[in-house]
DNA sequence: TCTGGGGTCCTAGGACCC
DNA sequence: TCTGGGGTCCTAGGACCC
């Protein structure tokens, strides 16, 4: 019988910076929400209040006005992430990180060595717990969805068990919006149709098994594309062309230099207009041969950005991607394998520079503006 | 003092090819 | 002197996730 552990760990950010400071336990406290931003952790005390993560800063001060704002630090939390993974994969090899805080243990077959697989979930999430200081919640089913919906069913400090042949008694009565992948707007869809439950979902022939399929086995999705991108929301909103370049520019370097630490070339590059009415457009283009450098990239996208443009028009955000990406070597272009392997160099003693000196150190002749 | 930033996946029309 | 048709690539938009 299979069996998978889905952990989710409860407010990540927030439980991290209580370990850190421990003066914060037990107060409202959000990651997050300054300026523009958005809250992305809010302790259970701050949810009391409504807030919830994803919630404008504005929303989230307005409706908890002595809540503790703590501003986020991803590198912090990437760590105690690592620690927490570490500790799973003590458990069982195969181990998937779906995200910095939610992954999935495989416990299939672990039985004879550790005792049923609730009881290795309680340990796991007990040190958790006491070598990490981190609370988290945990679902034992057969299947790795069903992992998830169970851990987020009992959410925060919960571990429940779907046992095997119980799972549509489980699943029927709940409500469509914990299948993972049914937002806000296929919510909508489907209650004007009639179908809040699960159970009325999985009676429907053709949507059912297009929202919840427990009998594909776990990890049948197609492979997926990579993409790497940057976007910024602008302190000021912009109508002057030749400082949205600038943006751009440093956009392009953020991702280039990313794209070469990871040894990947793009075959695409997209870049994102959102003008100061939230209207957002994006715009592509698909290059002939692939590339990881910064002039090959933003030749293109400063190009998408002034044929696009609407002349006159405030921007809040710009964004540039690069997707299509390949970590193939560059021996399909073999024409001119000698300039790229020379680019190569070049940009390797830049991206070092930059990695000893500071991102500012070196840029590209548009000229770096964030 | 309006709404982040990192992503993946899906749809749908048109081009293009055999 | 009605519309083939299937496969694949390109592009734009949008839903969704954390």
């Amino acid at each position: 019988m299979p069996f998978y552990l889905h952990i989710d760990m409860d407010s990540f950010y927030v439980s991290v910076e209580r370990v850190l400071d421990p003066s914060l336990a037990g107060k409202p406290v959000m990651v997050g929400g300054a300026g523009r931003g958005v809250v992305t952790s809010a302790s259970y005390e701050a949810r009391q209040y409504g807030v919830r993560s994803a919630m404008p800063g504005f929303q989230a001060r307005r409706l908890c006005p002595d809540g503790i704002f703590v501003p986020g630090r991803l590198g912090v939390y990437s760590e105690f992430s690592r620690k927490v993974f570490d500790l799973l994969r003590s458990f069982s090899p195969d181990v998937r990180a779906f995200s910095i805080d939610e992954g999935l243990v495989n416990l299939t077959g672990t039985e004879r060595l550790m005792g049923h697989p609730v009881r290795t979930a309680h340990e796991i999430i007990g040190r958790i717990g006491s070598e990490l200081g981190l609370p988290s919640s945990g679902g034992v089913a057969t299947h790795p969805t069903l992992a998830k919906i169970a851990a987020t069913a009992v959410k925060p400090r919960g571990l429940l068990y779907v046992p095997p042949g119980s799972e549509e008694r489980f699943l029927g009565p709940l409500d469509v919006s914990v299948i993972p992948g049914i937002g806000p707007k296929t919510h909508r869809g489907l209650a004007d149709r009639g179908i809040a439950t699960v159970a009325q979902l999985l009676a429907h022939p053709r949507l059912g098994p297009r929202y919840l399929n427990l009998d594909r086995p776990a990890g049948s999705g197609r492979a997926h594309e990579h993409s790497v991108g940057s976007e910024t929301t602008l302190a000021q909103p912009l109508t002057d062309p030749a400082a949205m370049e600038r943006v751009l520019g440093g956009l392009v370097e953020d991702v280039a230099v990313r794209l070469r630490r990871r040894k990947g070339r793009t075959r695409r590059v997209t870049v994102k207009i959102r003008y100061s009415d939230f209207k957002t457009i994006t715009r592509s283009r698909t290059l002939k041969a692939p590339t990881c450098f910064d002039v090959d990239i933003f030749k293109v996208a400063r190009e998408l950005l002034s044929t696009n443009l609407a002349p006159g028009r405030p921007v809040r955000l710009l964004g540039v991607s690069t997707s299509g990406i390949t970590t193939e070597g560059w021996q399909d272009s073999i024409f001119d394998y000698r300039e790229r392997a020379s680019m190569d160099q070049l940009y390797e003693g830049i991206d070092r520079l930059r990695r000893k000196y500071g991102e500012g150190t070196v840029s590209l002749g548009a000229g770096k503006s964030r």
